[in-house]
RNA sequence: GGAGGAGUGGCCGAGUGGUCUAAGGCAGCGGUUUUGAAAACCGCCGUGGGGCAACCCACCAGGGGUUCGAAUCCCUUCUCCUCCGCCA
């Protein structure tokens, strides 16, 4: 969410934000809407400044003069009572084009429409070359009995799968070394709800806009998060922080929900794109300063690269578009990993930057050294998220024979073993 | 799930229908004093909105109601505490 004020004084600003994010939300509606509600509220004021003045003079005034203050008291009640449904759902909808209005990407975030237009920053490591013709996930998985796909597909539904033996603790073994990671560089471990409120879900700009992606409890008012971010950055909604305490860094861990509700018949092979699965994920709230965001966030990205270089997964880094960067989003990294049987760099990753606008949906404030407050800066980026991290992983560290070369980082967390083969499968 | 109690500014806390325009304390900010710091003293000090300004409006967990007037009374939702029940 932006200041209205800011908005009013950044016409362009805003409107260019909204094109170059590709959003059809219409600014001249929410000026109307501004303009229309200040004028309503001028004039609801006034009657309510006329009923505390008549408030305060009856208990001061003579029995006499008494039953003409109360009867125009009731008069102005009324009035107020004509006045106020107006100005209600003036204020609706107002609110709920506020919701709609996208923060400015920072300046170093190119102009473009899709993916096409994002722009590498760097590649680290190289592309296996296969001597024979290497399998993907799903053949890999399967001889090594790692998944159960059929089971889940009939009583739970399309892209549902059970990961089963060495595809369980390869999950767990990669989720554990993540948070290791981070709790090394100083993160504190988070098992957080995954059940949240809808005010949880307006607060970190998941909702309006991606509604349609969450899972509802429909019998609890409740929602499935997508991302552990949610519950994480709402922990500390209606707070106000001290700036001392900043910056606040958490690794979260938990599963995570999404309907892909626009991807239909997308991906659909294989654990690219499921509607449930694990991620590591970091989140962190500083202070209200671009530069202290901007060191941040790329400490972010480079605890992501640290867990990708200890699973030696090759992998792209690019700066993600205008059209391809969320609501709030004023700077996204993503971190894709090479996948030999999409040919492919594909996300694994994704870090971003949100300024205030989740705190200010979320009334996340900081308090500074000189006393005043101000909305907290969040950002977040992904630690790792299994299964989709196993396809770069068992893919790239395949052998001709069917069997998985195990990176030394992964080891304590398999039993010590150096490879996994399918005769010894479990 | 049942019964009872509670929710007031960053924190603690007073306030049971009318100068509440929310006491007081702590914390914070500015100053005096000091070699420096602490202490003491003085001043400032909730958030949001509207207005050039004087000033006005809203907010006492959320929503609704009663009243000329609500932090205060009523209904409802949420959260916390105590006890009981059920359950891992």
């Amino acid at each position: 969410m932006l200041e209205i004020s800011f908005i009013r004084q950044n016409v362009d600003l805003v409107r260019a934000a909204i094109a170059n994010k590709r959003l059809d939300v219409n600014l001249d509606d929410l000026l109307e809407a501004d303009k229309e509600r200040r004028d309503a509220m001028g004039k609801l004021e006034a009657v309510r400044a006329r009923k505390n003045e008549i408030a305060s003079i009856i208990p001061k005034a003579s029995k006499e003069e008494r039953p003409a203050l109360i009867e125009e008291g009731k008069a102005v009640k009324t009035q107020l009572e004509q006045l106020e449904p107006g100005m209600a759902a003036i204020a609706k909808r107002y609110e709920d084009l506020m919701l709609r209005i996208p923060s400015i990407p920072r300046p170093e975030v190119p102009v473009g429409k899709g993916e096409e237009d994002n722009v590498e920053i760097r590649k680290v490591g190289t592309k296996r070359e296969f001597a024979f013709k290497p399998k993907d996930h799903v053949e890999l998985m399967t001889a090594l009995k790692m998944v159960n796909w059929d089971g889940p597909r009939q009583f739970a539904g399309g892209r549902s799968y059970a990961l089963t033996g060495l595809g369980a603790l390869l999950e767990m073994a990669v989720t554990r070394l993540a948070v290791d990671t981070l709790v090394e560089r100083g993160l504190n471990p988070v098992l957080p709800p995954v059940l949240v409120r809808e005010r949880a879900m307006t607060g970190t700009g998941f909702f309006p806009l991606g509604r349609e992606e969450a899972y509802n409890i429909g019998a609890d008012d409740l929602f499935l998060v997508g991302t552990s971010e949610v519950p994480l950055v709402s922990l500390h909604a209606d707070q106000v922080l001290d700036a001392k305490d900043l910056p606040i860094r958490y690794a979260g861990i938990s599963n995570c929900f999404r309907r892909e509700a626009g991807a239909a018949g997308k991906d659909t092979r294989g654990l690219y794109r499921v509607h449930q699965f694990t991620k590591v994920e970091q989140v962190v709230f500083c202070v209200p300063d671009e530069a202290v965001a901007e060191e941040e966030h790329y400490k972010l990205l480079g605890n992501a690269e640290a867990i990708l270089a200890k699973l030696e997964i090759p992998y792209r880094v690019a700066i993600a578009c205008t059209g391809e960067i969320g609501l709030g989003q004023t700077r996204k990294h993503e971190v894709e990993s090479w996948m030999p049987s999409r040919e492919a760099y594909s996300e694994t990753h994704s870090c971003s930057t949100l300024g205030d606008f989740q705190a200010r949906r979320s009334n996340i404030r900081v308090r500074l050294a000189d006393g005043s407050t101000a909305f907290a800066y969040t950002l977040n980026n992904t630690a790792v998220a299994s299964p989709r991290i196993l396809i770069p992983l068992l893919e790239n560290h395949q052998n001709e024979d069917g069997s998985i070369y195990v990176p030394p980082a992964l080891r304590p967390y398999l039993f010590g073993r150096e490879v996994l083969r399918p005769s010894e499968a479990i």
